[in-house]
DNA sequence: CTTGCTCCTCTAGTCACTAGAGGATGTACG
DNA sequence: CGTACATCCTCTAGTGACTAGAGGAGCAAG
């Protein structure tokens, strides 16, 4: 169990910038940890494991909320896990959504983009499209 | 040429806020309109396409900066229209990318779900995948 | 001992809105 | 003509999740 990690360095290691850090403790989400003589902040192990597992759920679109409901499951895990099922389930349809919203997007630009008469304004798709909502399919967030 | 609509109205046909319209405004991305004797907003049929490009735009995940650009290239339809093509192009990998991160993430939180025991949070894989980032094959944005 | 890096706190800015207060105006109905 | 009530007005402040910058203190290497 390693003791007394700069903040610099548990920000290399977990990936989280030093800023963020600071951040995520004055919102609550990572405990304030202990600081030295000269008033830094002084990090375990534990914070580091901590930090990873925010940056992760982070990048997976978890918000900061639903973080800390999973890090409060995670410190008593004689709970049921049925929440962390259960925003996981939310998430994962959401992303389902997101993913066919995109896609639809994807063609429609990809029209746009092979329309594009690389002429004039006057005859380019791009805006065209744009313009006039009727020739679009995609209608999704 | 319909003059006269109130910003109610050309909420309710654009699909955007009331609101979001006075904001567009407070950032010239909307002209100021004209005002009726009592101070009230009055926008025409230009107004309302304007609106609905903008929303439109909004939708396809368009920043206002890039609907700048785009709305004065409308306004210009001499200009060649490389710029609009370059955004709507940008985008367009933009999107790929962000759908290949996402059917990650998608196969991740699949795997979270159904690895999931129903039980403690001790056996959870969803808590389990979190924790630890080097069994989880997402690496994307 | 000095150079330069990391750290500290604090405030303010970002983006694209959204919410709410407090007041004026317009319209439909009796 | 009066009165509800909807819609409008301006203004300020809040959201989420950071990011940037000012101004200063501590620390390690040469």
């Amino acid at each position: 169990m390693q003791q007394g990690i700069t903040i610099g360095n548990v920000s290399q290691a977990s990936g989280v910038k030093v800023p963020t850090i600071r951040y995520y403790e004055q919102i609550g989400l990572l405990p304030s940890p202990p600081r030295t003589e000269g008033n830094r902040r002084s990090y375990d192990d534990r914070d580091l494991e901590r930090l990873t597992f925010i940056r992760h759920s982070r990048e997976l679109g978890f918000e900061i909320d639903e973080i800390r409901t999973l890090l409060s499951l995670q410190d008593q895990p004689n709970v049921s896990c049925e929440d962390a099922d259960a925003i996981a389930s939310r998430h994962l349809a959401d992303v389902k959504q997101k993913i066919a919203s995109l896609t639809a997007l994807q063609h429609e630009l990809e029209r746009m983009v092979v329309g594009c008469s690389h002429g004039r304004v006057e005859t380019c798709k791009v805006i065209d499209i744009l313009a006039d909502h009727g020739k679009c399919k995609y209608h999704g967030d």
